[in-house]
DNA sequence: AATTATCCATAGCGATCGATACGAAACCTA
DNA sequence: TAGGTTTCGTATCGATCGCTATGGATAATT
């Protein structure tokens, strides 16, 4: 952390760096990477040009810190879900009504900036897209690692693929992203999240209806 | 249609203006809207600015144009199974191995453009991105209606949300098409639109297995 | 052949993009 | 207090953005 090893000496900083790096964060999930202009970054951190660049070297630099702020600020739930000592089915159950609430939260842009951060970019930026990629693929990792020991316990069938079914539960998150950014209610996330775990070889402890 | 109506006299095209458009179509259809620069589409186009402009306005209209081939020659697949004469499940399974196989050809660009197309736009592209989502809401509201037929046939449940099973069939479209972003195979896809089938309210006639 | 209309190619428009040069100001160490 | 180091604010940089002015070329119409 670059910002907890003061060298010495010099002019202090006349910001917070992390208060700043929340606002970056937030412009880059509303807009994605490159709709987001320096002038819009400007306004919404409260800096010059030459603070940002002092204290995020460039902006891809400071895209992905935003990236890395956001996996620790934002999506707990997921891991927190994961990690649950509960039956798989109710892990994923967590999971999917986790997002549904993160994706639609009033004061935050609707979706997941992994989805919304740079889907479709200018060959220029297509180290981002991969880097976007790649927490998508690492999500979708971590699923298929849980439902493998949702396997080992007994609380799947031993013919299932791990890795498929987490695909679909790593796209119905996606899909649940493009829906926020639709509009979608949390009510209605919810509803689309329970109606994706019927689809699950588990026993559901179906909701209280 | 201004390529039918040849008012009379002047220099004749020395291009296929539906070629072109194809062209525009694959390019918008991979980078999106905004990244989607002039001289990419002069390129691809082989054509100068001047003939850009003459034929399409300017990059808004030949995106909007684009969207609309795009709507006619790629995603036909959609309006076939919807108004197919199969009972509901049938329908809605060769909608979404329908969608399996679009979202991922060789030699076209993964996903569905009205998704990749523009997601996350600066607030000067946001009337593209509320165009985009107005053709999501249609295609949505298209399952729906096809939904409410089936229960009035007496295929799906009375007590069923048409709306709400629409918003989870559209979702897994879109959750589909980011999979395909990502490189999920053919195969990958069918898996993912069986394994989504499995949540649906019907006696499904299970794949040959 | 003369007129009119449309398209072609060359060149370049103003605006915005991400990123910096510069020198003064503010802190620590010695 | 002097030296060293970092950040500050101001003013821009060159490159690229979407787009167009201009004038010659090529057709149908009269």
């Amino acid at each position: 952390m670059d910002n907890l090893e003061k060298p010495r000496g010099g002019r202090p900083r006349a910001f917070d760096p992390d208060r700043a790096l929340d606002a970056a964060m937030h412009l880059f999930w509303e807009h994605g990477y490159e709709a987001t202009s320096l002038t819009m970054l400007r306004e919404a951190m409260g800096l010059t040009p030459p603070q940002i660049y002092n204290a995020f070297t460039d902006k891809e630099t400071l895209f992905r810190k935003a990236l890395e702020r956001y996996h620790q600020t934002e999506i707990g739930f997921a891991l927190e879900a994961l990690s649950a000592p509960v039956p798989t089915g109710e892990a994923i159950r967590r999971l999917l009504l986790g997002a549904a609430e993160a994706y639609s939260r009033p004061d935050k842009p609707g979706g997941c900036l992994f989805v919304s951060g740079a889907l479709a970019t200018s060959p220029q930026a297509q180290t981002i897209a991969d880097e976007l990629k790649t927490y998508r693929k690492a999500s979708e990792a971590a699923i298929a690692e849980r439902l493998a020991d949702g396997k080992a316990a007994g609380d799947l069938p031993e013919e299932l693929s791990a890795e498929g079914l987490a695909k679909y539960i790593a796209g119905v998150m996606n899909g649940m992203s493009i829906q926020a950014r639709d509009g979608a209610s949390v009510e209605e996330l919810r509803a689309f999240a329970e109606t994706a775990l019927a689809a699950l070889p588990v026993e559901g402890q179906k909701p209280r209806a």
